[in-house]
DNA sequence: TGTCCGATTGGT
DNA sequence: CCAATCGGACAG
């Protein structure tokens, strides 16, 4: 079990979101270990980008992580409900993230199903605030080192994985940004949130 | 301090 | 289709 580098992250949004596909995201908490596949990512550019959080340079109490180094988790509260899993890419002082919006179960089943409160393995990871709740992600985690723990990344395979693109999800507001093919997964997984 | 709203989800 | 639910952004 190999943990991804500092230098994994600390280059561009978009490549770190299609490089991401096929790595295991792991959480280790006190109700035991999770591991998920990850199958679908979101690139936010930062500064230029206007369907980011750091668009035009923003930054606030919520967003300061971004602007740190890379290989740290940015996590926020959204519609007061969800949590949403992101990692701080690129070079530092440069706000770029990748989202992560879905992942296929790999291990820790009971534990995702119990925080879940559903059997249905399809409805356990299939979606950004799903997998947070499923891996225990909450904000008290916002700027975890991922090189350490209780949050890491490791290695998959390296089988050659198809991956498909498409608009990002949910960011209407974002204008000429709305339609740029941002929104990353492999080809033929039944996992992506949205079908 | 007051108001408005979201990188979503699940139920109608 | 629409309500849930609340921290944060921003205006005043």
């Amino acid at each position: 079990m190999e943990k991804l580098p500092r230098s994994f992250y600390s280059r561009d949004a978009e490549t770190v979101a299609k490089e991401l596909l096929g790595q295991i995201f792991i959480t280790r908490l006190p109700q035991g270990e999770t591991r998920g596949l990850i199958v679908e990512t979101e690139a936010y550019l930062g500064r230029e980008d206007k369907a980011a959080h750091s668009f035009g340079g923003k930054k606030t109490q919520r967003n300061e992580v971004l602007y740190g180094p890379a290989g740290h988790a940015y996590i926020y509260l959204i519609y007061g409900l969800y949590h949403l899993f992101n990692i701080v890419v690129g070079e530092p002082g440069d706000p770029q993230a990748v989202l992560i919006r879905a992942l296929e179960p790999l291990a820790g089943f009971e534990i995702m199903a119990k925080r879940r409160k559903t059997e249905q393995k399809k409805l356990l990871t299939s979606g950004p605030g799903r997998l947070s709740e499923a891996m225990g992600i909450t904000r008290q985690l916002n700027g975890e080192n991922l090189l350490g723990e209780p949050l890491f990344i490791a290695k998959g395979t390296d089988e050659p994985r198809e991956i498909i693109a498409k608009p990002r999800i949910g960011i209407d507001y974002a204008q000429e940004w709305v339609d740029k093919p941002l929104r990353f997964y492999l080809a033929n997984n039944s996992f992506i949130s949205k079908p």
